[in-house]
DNA sequence: TAGTGGTCTAGACCACGAC
DNA sequence: TCGTGGTCTAGACCACTAT
């Protein structure tokens, strides 16, 4: 089939990007099948009324997510189903938003207190200084899933607690300029502790998932230090993992 | 300083690659320091008698990798130290590499033996296909750090154990012509049954962590399947993970 | 040999951020 | 206002794959 591909010169959406979005779009919803080729580029050019490098920029970015693959010689083929389905590593994300998309989650700690060496070593501050303390408790059909701790520099943004719950932790720090840049994280598992399985209601010496996680915005700042504990029998860390070629 | 860079016109290595791999080394080996200013593209292939799109091309790569950010009006600076470090999730590489190159790791089992319904799942293969069957023990100072389970489908190639213990997986699967281009992970924890914490010197019930992960090769194949447990005290998953943006 | 993607050029104009 | 990166063009030649 011809899928009906055309761009808007008069939109400010970059050329490159509506054609990438329409190509995911088919790949989406089944008109370019696994396995069936994209056709070569200069004709997909020609027939766009565009040049090769704005396709080639198009396909490259399908490419990076993984839901194309280039050989020299045969073509651009759309992956098959089972590869192409999901997404990044979720915890990020996930965590940082919860509040306000989840109502399953809750603040129970929102206060200012000083740094421990631990805290102060992840954020690059000096112990003792000031920082945001948030606990939170992420529940699920009624039942404990996780116990989230995230601590934050004091002063890099208002941290009120009405605003966590309504926004998200992501958004507050996105509106407040902060554009984030990578994570560096820390996956593993210990007993649980008395209070740590209190809270979670499991019972002590009952396996527990840890999650560290120090993220950075663009300039390099430590933005956000998170300690997190979840049930496993609740919880586990699912992600696709493309190699780099 | 000057940085001395300068690409070699007669070399097969494509120019964008050279610049990239000058400027990482630059980056590095401190000579670019973190936040400065890398100086703008035109002049930059001015310098180089470079285009700039394959100016561009080069920058763009360690962008994505997260060594470099871009800001409108700014520039292109370095990343701070911190945030540059390492690497991708480490698991994939390091448990399929294992052999070979750490004297610690040992082939227990080698075998051919008919799919589980889950291998042959993960596989996509049916029940009772031939599958070969892979199960190492890494060690870490003489004491057991995980014990590996890897599955992949029979006739994809040759797995004997002597060529498995000095090459690797990773490399066994590339020389067959396989190319990797996904893997689907899973990273949880449990309780040791007593067998598990017998292959690993722990006592049952304590925990364990566990990664379950499913390996597509461009073709959309999958060409291995892995169950692995790893003890939470030797052992944790650390990896850095860019915000798409 | 024919067809594909991979690389590269030498320009152009625009949008955003800093000042 | 000015400088930066962001986007785009219309070509070119090369390398690899398949047949």
């Amino acid at each position: 089939m011809s899928l009906a591909l055309g761009v808007d010169r008069s939109s400010p959406v970059p050329l490159y990007y509506q054609l990438a979005q329409q190509l995911e779009a088919a790949i989406e919803r089944g008109a370019l099948t696994p396995g069936s080729l994209l056709g070569n580029e200069i004709e997909l050019a020609a027939r766009l009324g565009l040049s090769r490098p704005t396709v080639r920029q198009a396909i490259q970015s399908l490419v990076d997510k993984g839901l194309l693959v280039r050989r020299r010689g045969v073509g651009t083929q759309v992956v098959h189903s089972q590869v192409r389905r999901p997404l990044e590593l979720s915890s990020l994300y996930d965590d940082l938003e919860a509040a306000g998309q989840r109502p399953s989650s809750s603040v129970l700690v929102n206060t200012v207190v000083p740094a421990s060496a631990e805290a102060a070593a992840a954020l690059g501050v000096a112990e003792g200084d000031e920082v945001h303390r948030v606990e939170r408790l992420r529940l699920t059909h009624g039942e404990p899933m996780a116990y989230l701790v995230n601590q934050l520099p004091a002063g890099l943004l208002d941290l009120d607690t009405g605003r966590l719950e309504a926004t998200g932790l992501y958004r507050l720090l996105r509106s407040a300029g902060i554009t984030l840049h990578s994570a560096r994280q820390s996956i593993g598992a210990r007993a649980a502790s008395a209070p740590e399985a209190e809270r979670l209601g499991e019972s002590e010496g009952s396996p527990l998932l840890t999650m560290e996680r120090v993220t950075f915005d663009d300039t390099g700042r430590a933005v956000e230090f998170g300690t997190h504990t979840y049930r496993p029998s609740r919880y586990s860390f699912e992600f696709q993992l493309l190699v780099r070629s």
